[in-house]
DNA sequence: CTTTGAAATGAACATCTGTTCAGATATTCA
DNA sequence: TGAATATCTGAACAGATGTTCATTTCAAAG
């Protein structure tokens, strides 16, 4: 039977993860104690288990939706034009999704320690699904003489960590808007690739 | 009156810092207990005290004395050329530097979290030096019509995140040699810097 | 109003936490 | 040798940890 409508574990389950989430992302996976997460969304730690079999599934379900929305959500932009251009979309695409979810990100690169190894490999296979795209690119790129890149992996690897960079440094209200930091990292990105 | 030589202080003093830095960096300050690095030195919990007055300063003299040690390090290199060998310079010793430190590079950007307020501030000041040579180059080579950068603070940290990344793919007996992957990188910061 | 079943409590569990300190041990110096 | 000093142990502390579970609460269904 499926669940019936307006119960309360729709409301709560989903609070237990945002909770984790923000714990998480402040003060790390380990310095969180489960009657905290509880604490904070007004419940005993008992409760927390109705919604998750154990603390690392917990951090494990985190991790692994925020990979898996990235990689839907780029697979939902339109892949078209010249290598140039698409290299600009994933730009601009990676940025702007970062930048809205700080917490998230945070996570999915400061906690891989502390998965235990089965499900640090399916968090590691995401990840590396998603970086494959920016490599499909320049790989693409290269080909049609559009780029020129001397090492390919590391261009992607390079790219990445440049533009996952910005989330360690942005704050809201800051000196440049989001539109123009996409801009001014599009440039850098672009010639760093030798386009 | 000054430590006699030879005493057991001046073994024991280093070993709990390295143990720390080791255990600290695989498995993250939270995660680890004073048990487990007083096991790995080989000594009771209770004889680290004689060595850090408590955990968390253990954690902070290990940052602290990384950044001191980088910017010393740095401060060595020579600092002439024009704006692109110093912008050479500098991406070839960050690399080599931090390839070189893995571990404390790890902890004195993933653990800044787990730091007391005042203590942070120290470290954010230090960081702040060591962006502050890059950012020195950059505004130089721009000014000198070498480079053409849209806005220097934003090439400085774009630049720092790429160059930092490599630490993060990185494998002893890759692919390619350090010196190839200094080389390649130095090409593509050159080129992100309009140069 | 009663029955049902999910949601939440609160106490209990075994173990681990950082830190202290009196006492034992080992080393150095006279 | 004996005295002095540095080093370490091992037990103790008060409290926190993840997780379990019998019991209670409470809204919806019949």
């Amino acid at each position: 039977m499926a669940r019936k409508t307006g119960s309360h574990s729709d409301i709560t389950g989903p609070l237990v993860r945002k909770a984790a989430q923000h714990l998480f992302a402040r003060h790390g996976f380990a310095a969180v104690s489960m009657r905290q997460i509880a604490a904070q969304v007004g419940v005993q730690a008992g409760a927390l288990y109705l919604y998750t079999p154990d603390k690392q599934t917990l951090l494990f379900d985190l991790m692994k939706t925020h990979l898996e929305e990235l990689l839907a959500a780029w697979a939902d932009v339109p892949r078209d034009g010249s290598s140039v251009e698409r290299l600009e979309a994933f730009s601009r695409f990676h940025i702007r999704y970062h930048l809205e979810r700080p917490d998230e990100v945070f996570i999915a690169y400061m906690e891989l320690r502390n998965l235990e190894s089965e499900n640090f490999a399916v968090i590691e296979d995401l990840r590396r699904s998603y970086e494959s795209e920016l490599e499909a690119i320049l790989a693409e790129g290269h080909a049609a003489e559009e780029f020129s890149i001397p090492d390919i992996r590391l261009a992607t690897m390079a790219i990445i960590a440049m533009l996952t960079g910005v989330n360690t440094w942005y704050r809201e209200g800051g000196r440049l808007s989001r539109d123009r930091i996409e801009q001014i990292y599009c440039n850098m990105v672009r010639r760093a690739a030798g386009a």
